[in-house]
DNA sequence: TTGAAAGCGCTAACAC
DNA sequence: GTGTTAGCGCTTTCAA
């Protein structure tokens, strides 16, 4: 069966009695044509109903006017500030969003950039898990911006962990603490080796003991484990990879009678929905991320209409979020 | 500046030897084409990174393979259960997804599905709030599956609103309350009529008093006028039009200092990720949002095959959740 | 089994 | 200011 029929140019041209070309014309270069054809052809359009066909517009300039954007995890409510600044960037420079969930597995992920490739104009790639040789590779063919991932030579826009984990590390260094053990998440994220680089540089300037557990899986699901290694350490502060993990060490820490703060800090990164009702609300480093879907857009946007030799990197700031998980160190 | 260049089936034509109609039909019907040829056009196309441009198949066939998927705001954690299970089923389907984020605004949403029709085999609507009469007539041009939202004549995945009102009703019943307070969300919701209408029906049917408040805004911060509101008039148990207003709501008794569930019940829709761990853990309606987002794929991937003139209304049946919100009535 | 040629809807280059 | 024409990359007749 044959899909509905569309009024196409040809159609509007017709029954205007203009020429096709004219029609394009009141639509794509409104100026340099008659207004009155214009404002005729556009009523003429309007009445059919007719809308140009994408598809033949990307056909004869290459251009889709569509950017993809790949997530490991649609789901994770941390992707959906990135995937909603970028859908607003995209709106706001007239692009359609493609939205890419890669199940946090390279080989998926490889196989969206080799199929989507030629359908999109560029990509946004988030917590990409691709070597950097293959992201090169990709690039060559498509406008890439990658966000909390970076790779030289690509266009980046990153989260200021080192700043992010200094002001972690002062605020426990301000609480009393004395040492804090990270909890970590899957080894191949490049975010999670930049937590634990920033934490164990700003604990060792400030003095602290930083010791890293792990790697958990990075969901309430990873937190009963982390727990309970937290707590045969004897730690007093722990940072976890990220909220969700961190939420779910609270929990596994409330199961085992363990008073947060009263016994035991906890920090997460992200500041996700539920960061703020979960019990006790969650200190947490929060992170621009709808600023980065949308820097990441605009950056890819800005490589489809002129290639750059040596794209940006763009640091986002990050700013501690202080809530009721962090206390004083007991005793 | 041009775009990257890429193989084209000319190039890769060339490079094998043959015609570009014969490298066509190799990647389309690969039956019709000699098994050595075929082998050969694939490994030349593999070499020159070659992948068929869908801008140009679409041109020629008038499908585009690319379904888009509209939801009122990404951010919601409700919403991410649709959009993986749609993204799901489009993968397995082999096709594309578009995401469209209509901003809980009907304009916005007429003007996505109007721009996107031409780009895209078809649409899921998820809980439009476009009128009847509007979805009909896009549904004369793409095919539209609906989740949560019925329109006679168009397919509809909706979840089992009649049965859940009445396991809450039951419920609250089983625990001693006499009556139930609804606290309404967005008058245009048709799954929060539906939700009223159902609680109302069933609580009349169990005896129990039913009185309807709001409409509030459907997140946290709609919670402390619906809280308030609720205390004034001395409810012993609420059931709040989603889970962000039910946690909304649950934040502010705290701060009031009244107890859940010692002093009132509370109840939502959803259980979305974060019902599991604020405080207490909200008892929530469960709709299969993740199987609602396949469905309704499946749903239109059928329509896109063959017109069908009485397109299905599928309900997916739901289930409470009793988690530590909801209790005895007081005294 | 394969090649040549036409055409999908649109835009751009070139006439007029 | 507008019409004519060619061609984007691909699939699909139609011949061979």
């Amino acid at each position: 069966m044959p899909p509905r029929k569309r009024a196409t140019i040809t159609d509007v041209a017709a029954a205007a009695g203009v020429a096709a070309s004219t029609v394009s014309r009141a639509f794509t270069h409104p100026g340099r044509v008659n207004v009155h054809t214009r404002e005729h052809v556009l009523a003429v359009a309007e009445e059919l109903g007719y809308a140009p066909n994408p598809a033949a517009r990307a056909l004869e300039s290459g251009r889709t006017r569509t950017l993809a954007l790949l997530v490991p995890d649609i789901t994770n409510p941390y992707f959906a500030g990135v995937i909603k600044g970028a859908e607003r960037g995209a709106a706001a420079a007239g692009l359609t969003l493609v939205l890419g969930d890669t199940a946090e597995n390279p080989a998926q992920e490889a196989q969206l950039v080799r199929r989507l490739g030629p359908a999109v104009d560029g990509f946004v790639l988030s917590a990409s898990r691709l070597p950097d040789e293959e992201l090169r590779r990709a690039a060559d063919l498509n406008p890439i911006a990658l966000v909390n991932r970076a790779t030289p030579g690509l266009a980046c826009v990153v989260a200021d962990f080192d700043s992010g984990t200094r002001q972690i590390v002062d605020h426990l260094a301000s609480l009393g603490h004395h040492s804090l053990v990270f909890l970590g998440g899957p080894p191949e994220s490049w975010s999670g080796a930049r937590r634990w680089a920033g934490l164990r540089a700003a604990a060792e300037e400030r003095g602290l003991g930083a010791t890293r557990f792990g790697p958990y899986v990075p969901a309430l699901a990873g937190g009963a484990a982390a727990a309970d290694a937290a707590i045969a350490a004897g730690a007093t502060a722990v940072v976890a990879h990220n909220d969700m993990l961190a939420i779910g060490v609270m929990l596994r820490l409330a199961e085992r009678g363990v008073d947060v703060p009263g016994d035991v800090s906890v920090v997460g990164f992200d500041n996700i929905v539920g960061a703020d009702f979960c019990n006790p609300p969650l200190t947490t480093l929060a992170e621009r991320t709808e600023e980065a879907g949308a820097r990441a857009v605009e950056a890819v946007a800005a490589q489809v209409l002129s290639r750059t030799d040596d794209p940006p990197t763009r640091v986002l700031p990050t700013q501690l979020v202080v809530r009721r998980s962090s206390g004083p160190v007991p005793g």
